[in-house]
DNA sequence: TATGAATGAGACTTCATTCAT
DNA sequence: AATGAATGAAGTCTCATTCAT
């Protein structure tokens, strides 16, 4: 399937009210208004609502690939590359908070047809980098030893989340007025929040 | 509005429903077949789809009140504030977990004629509660003055949501085969993985 | 059937619901609520929603009967006895307003179920009535020979049908700011209206 | 909003069943039905049930404009101007007499939500040239000074209103078998009638 | 006698998709 | 390749009535 761009335009159109509004709770019709094309383009091009989704999700996925490997070097301590781990998968979950809210929705649904394969690859991928990071730490005495590694992702991941999912709250309480001000705030003192917070846990001495 | 049997019967009904299709995604129909009732009981009780939702929050909520109060004593220290407080709020919600799931969603939703200011009214309790323990420990020298209490919060409970949110990737991953395993690993793992993830952030000495 | 209190004060409240919204625009739950009673009542004391309108109509044609033969006397001119006639009419059908409205609806309907008979019998009372004065009229030489005296009612009550049916044209246009001024303007002027209308038609020499 | 030969069948059948049943007594599976259409269609093409209604009403009025104008002229007297009114208006109303009998129903509802501006425009215009024709005949003479002329109006049209209502009685009094026939007696009798009474009205002496 | 609960039918509307061009 | 028209299924809700007490 090429990219054309109107098909790149629907897919971006649908992301956004997807997010907005959930996948049952947007229609067809509302996309093709807000992308502004005919409703039966999109059966058209991707066969049908959920076979967009699925395409939408290899377009940001494809999207992403292998930022950590060039940035992340072996002469780093694991402590470093913990860090700069944090870093970049916070800044790219932020960027594509959108589809990643509506995975995290999506998925957990019992009445599921789409195929979340590539993403979920791309998940335990995460989760075995983390693992290997924080096994090394503990093998050359940097980390603690009664950490379960895998346990780690899930506070780094959820802090962020569970900060997006209450965006609304969080802004009025920090004074965030718009877009931009997220923004500053998650680079300049969310990640460092969770990046401080990771670093204690691991190095903590009782 | 009094809570007969079949009204319980129906919301109970519905939060797994909710939960397990999303709230759009589950159809009133759907509802009634399971609860086996007539379709016409459900706007008859509660008036609308929307409405059942906003009475089974309520009934919830109403589930929840002032157990931290009678167990969180001011002879403690503010560490074991914190620690009883993680401990109580991981435990209910992860009692109510469908429901949180329900509201994270539901209120994030831009179309959203919900009404769910009763459930944000206790949030904000949360936070309030977590930011008055923080600040004392932080005057009595016990805590780092360099924490964002605020942050602390998506830290306890995004942890937990993440964890609950990918429940099938990590009952794979920690064998736990059944919904009691995973009670017993929240209860012995989890909860003390966020104890000691926040203990060491607000004690940990640079 | 018997009229308890509780029975009239449901066909009066269903008149004003069904003069202002249509039979069918009214639900039984409409008139329960606004009867103060139970919606089960409806079915219970009258049959039928349908069956209620039927009682209405009875109760309020039974409120009725033959005040013409008690004021209209056989001393009197033709003129008079029209005149006479078109006071009586006018203010009884103004007085019933409601249930005219409704019965002139509900009549025309082709899916019609209900029993109009004793109403249109009525009706065709007054058609006679009004032959017979206008009939009296001509053989004595006062009114015109040349009328079609069956199409004389329908000026005499279409004018009045008319200006009802658009009340709230003529308020604005007419300045009759509540309930009470139509009532006046209705005796003092709308009912000469027409009494001279109908004067100048029978009785205007070409 | 262009007009579909599918559009105006209907608008067509609808008018013929809103003014059978009422608005409120007719349900758009009976429009689909008796218009051959998929149930779908009524709310694709028109948006809701009470949308349909207002678009059969435009599509009505439009039939309608400035017939007037270019009949009635400057040379005539203003009898011959209000008989020409009076022909021209019974005609029309009659030729659309189900669309004003929907109308005169609807718009005296208290919940209406449909938007009858135009044909209340269209109606005020109408009262207008009365006024203008019979003021224009009372300052050269011709008529009486002390009618009302917003009240000839109800005359002129409630007669025909009354008769069109109680057309079952007046086909059956005036032996008048089908529809051709009533054509007939309308213009070969009401109308004269019509135009008579208000002849008399206005140029009777006392 | 009187009522709250319950019901099946049917109301209007929107849905994702397919058809004919 | 692209689209406006059209469709059947399903959505939520309200209806008048009946049931069980």
């Amino acid at each position: 399937m090429k990219l054309s761009e109107k098909k790149i335009q629907i897919m971006e159109v649908a992301e956004k009210l997807f997010a907005e509004n959930g996948f049952d709770g947007t229609s067809v019709r509302q996309i093709a208004k807000a992308a502004d094309i005919n409703v039966a383009m999109i059966s058209y091009y991707f066969g049908s609502k959920e076979k967009l989704l699925e395409a939408m999700l290899l377009f940001r996925i494809s999207d992403y690939m292998s930022e950590l490997q060039s940035t992340i070097t072996p002469a780093m301590t694991p402590l470093e590359k913990i860090n700069c781990f944090i870093n970049i998968v916070i800044t790219r979950v932020h960027r594509n908070r959108r589809m990643h809210k509506i995975v995290n929705f999506e998925y957990t649904k019992d009445s599921r047809t789409i195929d979340f394969d590539k993403y979920i690859d791309q998940k335990k991928e995460n989760y075995k980098i983390v693992e290997e990071f924080i096994k090394s730490g503990q093998q050359d005495g940097s980390f603690r030893k009664d950490i379960t590694p895998v346990l780690v992702v899930p506070t780094i991941l959820g802090t962020y989340l569970h900060f997006y999912y209450n965006k609304r709250f969080f802004q009025s309480v920090l004074t965030l007025p718009d877009e931009a001000a997220i923004e500053h705030y998650v680079h300049d003192t969310l990640i460092p929040h969770i990046q401080n917070t990771i670093k204690a846990l691991l190095t903590y001495e009782k």
